[in-house]
DNA sequence: TTGCTTAATCGTATATTTACGATATACATT
DNA sequence: AATGTATATCGTAAATATACGATTAAGCAA
């Protein structure tokens, strides 16, 4: 039964929670912060750094991609990845729109 | 065997991978939006106000209330929450932090 | 006390996530 | 063509997440 109701949250909701998920686990942050230390990097590399399996780091970057957070190349046999700073840029204005609104309703520093 | 590894990765990306899960659903970001905007709020007019039963409500209460994202107090047979703004900065500190370590190491528009 | 209201928790069905070995695919090299 | 290398995908087991009705607990009102 989950997820039935998910289509009646507002669209930006929805949209900020998608790209919070694809970053709720270690791993992929991890993933991201090694691809922006190496400028990008190829995928046998990022297993050689994290201590998770080659298929397991592929499944995560599956995720990072569908979320537009990383973009990859096919390079000969490999994979080149690096971090899409352009969705990075939204997220960004996402957050900083969402926590602009919480903020703006602050009152004092304990409302209860 | 889901999250065996996951204390192999630096706290840091644990604790912003930890926070972010708990944005990660459109509910518990809805439901941040009301709390900001009726400034604090009881549980019934959540429930009212949302596409979600009481119990289902309740327990994304919990969740945000276990990430620290929002605060509750009793209130005779009701409970008053509201939103943690001390976490709020906590998670706009990480995130900066975060995304400023993967901006400076953008290089060209498009590295791959 | 009895009954009403509110919210947390329990029980449970279903869906999703996570992890990794095994396999498949795709390119490069010989 | 045959072999090797790199990576995606498949299969699958186990853990978590999600949703909601039912129940419990806790306070208030009569």
């Amino acid at each position: 039964m989950a997820f039935a109701t998910i289509n009646e949250f507002p669209q930006k909701d929805i949209r900020i929670a998608s790209i919070f998920k694809a970053l709720s686990h270690p791993g992929r942050v991890a993933i991201l912060r090694v691809l922006a230390e190496k400028q990008s990097c190829i995928c046998g590399e990022l297993v050689s750094q994290l201590p998770m399996a080659q298929s397991t780091v592929s499944q995560h970057l599956k995720v990072l991609k569908q979320a537009g957070l990383v973009k990859g190349e096919i390079d000969g046999p490999r994979s080149c990845y690096c971090v899409d700073y352009d969705t990075i840029k939204e997220v960004e204005k996402l957050w900083g729109d969402f926590s602009g609104f919480l903020n703006e309703r602050a009152c004092g520093p304990n409302q209860c």
